[in-house]
DNA sequence: AGCGCAAGTTTCTTTTGGGAACTCACTCGC
DNA sequence: GCGAGTGAGTTCCCAAAAGAAACTTGCGCT
């Protein structure tokens, strides 16, 4: 399916996306972040064919996500595990956890839980502004076109920030 | 590609991927929270095939993230706007956002920026604890079984959740 | 010598995504 | 009154991915 590509565009999204913006990496991601550094343990745990999990970590390790440690020679074989950006990229992977906890598993309680070391609580990660603390709502935060924005490559955007500027007057 | 339906498995990651685990969704997603409401305005924006716009904005629809409101009859036409669900799914499109700001905008600045209402500070959404407000950085918190794990499903993570807990003994 | 394991690789089939053209049902300008 | 324009899809064809399952390679164990 000749799939684009969105590292060219203009927009953080979608050059995001061009990492983890298919249904196998964000759990690749997951589990590596759970500790579970083997192929083998990756593809038990997942399910996921070898095939795509083999193109997966490639691409991964290519963006510089995911190192590969080796932990032997003869045969050669790996360890995957995530560098400084794959452990941001992990927040992410989080954000969405949060929202199947709300929204998959209202009934009886989410499969994983977190718990935060530097307070000792059962924590919910959430979005917050990083200015002031308080978790970000929808709604409470409006976009701004910022340094690097051009008018002209998306005109559409340009036209819903003025709108929204309008209505803050 | 027959994709593997990610809906019934045990995972709340898994979960919300069945809805936005594509390279498209997510960006629907984002224009929608920046109020560009028609199928038009969307498919100039994104340059996204029509035929994919559609079935994106119908599975949007059957998970009610997002509602069809009719603005007019004969020919009908409808704005798509996000639900209370959808704006939850648009919190974790800013946690994509902010990824793609600090590792693909580092030198230019970022196309664009939130001002939160609350203080007023053009604000980084950042995930952070719930319960005490601080940001959460990778290896600040650590997973524990949820009251919905099953360790029979999901052995491997049961092993990763073992070696983290004797970690911290 | 035979079995098993870890990590891929290959092959074959089934779906999807992209692109572009086509269809309705009006509305607007002249 | 008529052709152009607009909004929202729909239809077709083709190329690129995903799935499943079998095959490969190098050991280590018994």
């Amino acid at each position: 399916m000749q799939r684009s590509t969105f590292s060219e565009q203009p927009c953080s999204v979608a050059r995001t996306l061009d990492i983890v913006g298919d249904r196998w990496t964000p759990l690749v991601i997951r589990d590596l972040a759970l500790g579970i550094s083997r192929f083998d343990a990756v593809q038990r745990d997942l399910g996921i064919s070898r095939k795509v999990l083999t193109q997966r970590l490639e691409a991964l390790t290519e963006h510089e996500v995911v190192v590969r440690i080796p932990y032997q020679d003869n045969p050669p074989r790996y360890d995957y595990r995530l560098t400084e950006k794959g452990n941001d990229l992990a927040m992410v992977v989080l954000a969405l956890q949060q929202f199947g906890d709300k929204w998959s598993f209202g009934e009886n309680g989410p499969p994983i839980r977190w718990q935060h070391l530097g307070c000792g609580a059962i924590s919910t990660p959430t979005v917050c502004c990083d200015a002031c603390g308080v978790p970000i709502r929808p709604g409470d935060a409006i976009p701004l076109p910022g340094p690097s924005f051009d008018p002209e490559r998306a005109p559409e955007i340009a036209a819903a920030l003025d709108r929204i500027a309008d209505a803050f007057g």
